[in-house]
RNA sequence: GUGGCUAUAGCUCAAUUGGUUAGAGCACCAGAUUGUGGUUCUGGGGGUUGUGGGUUCGAGUCCCAUUAGCCACCCCA
């Protein structure tokens, strides 16, 4: 063993890149049927976007990048996360407009500096949808239903969506000082990093896990009950439709994304199937970061799953067993004249869209047919010395075990 | 960034208070059947015991360092 992959990163050997496949194009077929279409951005960014849009003072931004210099001496960052990306694009190229809604989707690999763990890579992979231009209610539930329908289209179990309002510009300056309020008479008694939130992000400490804060945090004021009038109707609204709908969720007050730039609607969707790393999916309303960025105010709503949390969930077997490889057809032969004619019709196959292959190693009929086996081919053509001289080859179904002798003139019809 | 556990064949694991040539199952290769798969039987290849030091007559075993993995904190997907 002379090199290793780098920490925190992971070969997905053939396996389980048939579950990626699947993953995927199902990923792609479930965000199509509601009208969201693919972008496809640079693995890296400005570090200047990031630090912008997620928020400086923010564990993703503060020790968690990718950053590096390049020849002339730019600062850049190996993307985090997607939706800055997509809105720098969107802006980019005209896609956003306050105007009208625009519906995009990606796929594809994130970087993050964490320490290795069950469910947390250092490169992990996110799919994720953002909607911009539209301030509806209905838009937040278009999009957790989205989650819905892809999860039981992969037929996974053991999954809850919790869901919260952090609330807006207006409304969220009176939270931010309830908390403050509420916790500076105690804070000396409190962990070492809600001190530090106390003064630069006071939401952060309803999610801290610590046991000596949770008696505080029990009798924080929850944003819920602060919201301003349109944030209450947003959030009453998006609730309503969830029950309507028969969504499972529940209203988490203590929900606080690690990302500065949600507003409103914000939710996770937990496995039951995971260990402490148990978010699949997580997203929000982000009604600010366009204009954070440089466009038009324009409200947007998003989420991003994590796929590796996805491919463990379905390997759980909370799902029906998927399939191994199937190959339609495998040619034995035995000699060289055979093997070149096996060769021939081969290439034949393929390009007839028959997956097919042979054996290239010159090995004994019988592992070829058991190689055959192994590869769980439908069909074998086998060729030997003795059936070319009489004209024919055999043509043997692998599951009848039957076989049937083909004339040589004829083989190119059958394979 | 913090704490705990771990590292032996491709995989899952053995190896007595430190003792000679590090074993087994599965997988792989081959033979039994000199041209017919799945079962069976027989044989075979494969290891610098994560890496580097140290203690010892002798280290897979004890000590230190280092790298990586796992679990949790933290954070998030």
């Amino acid at each position: 063993m002379y090199y290793s992959v780098p920490r925190g990163t992971k070969d997905i050997l053939p396996e389980e890149a048939l579950l990626w496949q699947e993953l995927e194009q199902t990923c792609r077929d479930i965000f199509r049927l509601s009208n969201y279409l693919e972008i496809r951005t640079p693995i890296f960014e400005s570090t200047e976007l990031f630090a912008r849009s997620i928020g400086k003072t923010t564990d993703i931004v503060s020790k968690e990048m990718y950053e590096f210099k390049d020849r002339k001496g730019r600062s850049l960052t190996l993307r985090p996360e997607e939706t800055a990306p997509v809105v720098r694009a969107g802006l980019e190229h005209s896609l956003i407009r306050p105007d009208q809604v625009t519906k995009l989707y990606y796929i594809g690999p994130m970087f993050r500096y964490e320490r290795p763990q069950a469910g947390r890579q250092r490169q992990f992979h996110q799919a994720g949808v953002e909607v911009f231009g539209s301030a509806d209610p209905l838009i937040d539930v278009e999009v957790i239903l989205l989650n819905r329908q892809l999860f039981s289209a992969l037929r996974l179990k053991g999954l809850s969506v919790n869901i919260n309002s952090v609330g807006c510009k207006k409304c969220r300056p009176e939270f931010r000082k309830q908390l403050k309020d509420h916790f500076k008479y105690n804070i000396n008694k409190m962990c070492a990093d809600c001190q530090n939130r106390l003064e630069h992000n006071p939401l952060r400490i309803l999610d801290c896990k610590e046991a000596k804060c949770q008696k505080y945090i029990e009798l924080a004021p929850a944003s819920v009950d602060t919201l301003c009038d349109e944030c209450k109707g947003h959030f009453g609204a998006v609730i309503k439709q969830l029950d309507y709908h028969q969504v499972k969720f529940v209203v988490n007050k203590r929900l606080v994304r690690g990302l500065d730039y949600y507003t409103k609607t914000s939710f996770e969707i937990i496995s039951s199937n995971l260990g402490a790393q148990n978010a699949v999916s997580g997203g929000g309303r982000y009604d600010d970061l366009v204009a954070e960025l440089g466009g038009k105010p324009t409200p947007a709503v998003g989420f991003a799953i994590g796929l590796e949390r996805l491919i463990e969930v379905m390997k759980k077997g909370t799902r029906d067993e998927g399939r191994g490889t199937q190959l339609d057809l495998f040619i034995a032969t035995l000699g060289d004249k055979a093997r070149e004619l096996g060769f021939d019709l081969l290439i034949k196959a393929r390009q007839k869209g028959r997956s097919a292959d042979m054996d290239y190693l010159g090995k004994a009929l019988k592992t070829q047919l058991k190689l055959a086996d192994k590869l769980g081919a439908k069909q074998v053509l086998i060729l030997g010395e003795d059936e070319l001289n009489k004209g024919y080859g055999i043509l043997k179904d692998m599951k009848t075990s039957k076989q049937t002798e083909v004339r040589i003139d004829s083989l190119e019809e059958v394979v």
